[in-house]
DNA sequence: CTGCCCTCCGCGAATATTCGCAATTGTACG
DNA sequence: CGTACAATTGCGAATATTCGCGGAGGGCAG
């Protein structure tokens, strides 16, 4: 969980403003956990006492919040879910587009990838949090039983 | 290139049928190259004597290819475009967010990734073609010398 | 070659996401 | 605390992408 002083410094840097909004949208995406799709985050908005916000708003603030790297977007198949990024707990997703079945990755595996492309190329890889699509070894057995 | 017949045996495979749709448009991304957009595709193929195809085939074909990996979807940043899967070159990119720059990765790298998954989770990934976002080496300079 | 069945296509409507613009409102400054 | 100014929001319209459905036609049994 990402120190509050530090998520408000950020959202203030680069000439941005720290608005109610954004401060919302990022205190919702840490209090659901998890992924969570535009709409569910919009909902759990509309359901707490403050003003109703945009559909666009949230999109627009979850733009910020990425540029940020407070949050980031991942796409696993099905809609796009965005989720708040939690430094400590670094973690990347396998996904089986046979079975659907989803499983997490050690986190050091791609830390090292990010460090190789770093000593190869001087290119910082932001390798926070994504999902990687593939076949599990179940389905690869099944397919290759023909 | 991949083979032709290779190309059509899989477009058979699994139920699924070898329609001229889908030809024309795995014809119309090998022709062009690179990486393009439905909508360029879809003018593309405006252009051409046959029949004029709808613009939602277009997409429902390439998701097809996709999913027979003949063709891959990348998110650089922009909209969404796509590529023919050319095996013989792999290839990745790494594009800055700070300054837009773009350079190809050295597929080893994400070919040895894919070996130490497969060896740790017995998870075949597939990891043909896609951007990987970040900061390059003078971007991040430039934010160092604040 | 013919007929049948089930996948695909075209089309328009439904969703999802992004934009443009006028009205607000954080922020820096005095 | 009041002003000035640029960043941001709300809203509706513009795009982008996905769906549902009835008709067309690929592919296989006969
Ligand atoms: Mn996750
Ligand atoms: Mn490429
Ligand atoms: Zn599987
Ligand atoms: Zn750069």
């Amino acid at each position: 969980m990402s120190c509050e002083a530090d998520t408000t410094a950020l959202l203030r840097s680069g000439g941005r403003r720290l608005t109610p909004q954004r401060q919302r949208v990022a205190a919702a995406l840490q209090h659901a956990g998890g992924h969570r799709t535009v709409e569910e985050l919009h909902e759990l908005m509309a359901g707490q006492p403050d003003t109703p916000m945009a559909l666009s708003t949230v999109y627009r603030a979850l733009t910020t919040l990425k540029e940020l790297r407070l949050v980031s977007e991942v796409d696993a198949g099905g809609r796009a879910a965005f989720t708040w990024v939690d430094h400590s707990r670094p973690h990347h997703h396998l996904v089986c587009l046979g079975c659907g079945v989803e499983r997490d990755l050690d986190p050091a595996l791609l830390r090292q990838l990010g460090s190789e492309i770093r000593a190869v190329t001087g290119f910082d890889a932001f390798l926070d949090h994504f999902a990687i699509m593939g076949e599990c070894a179940r389905c690869r057995q099944a397919a290759a039983q023909t």
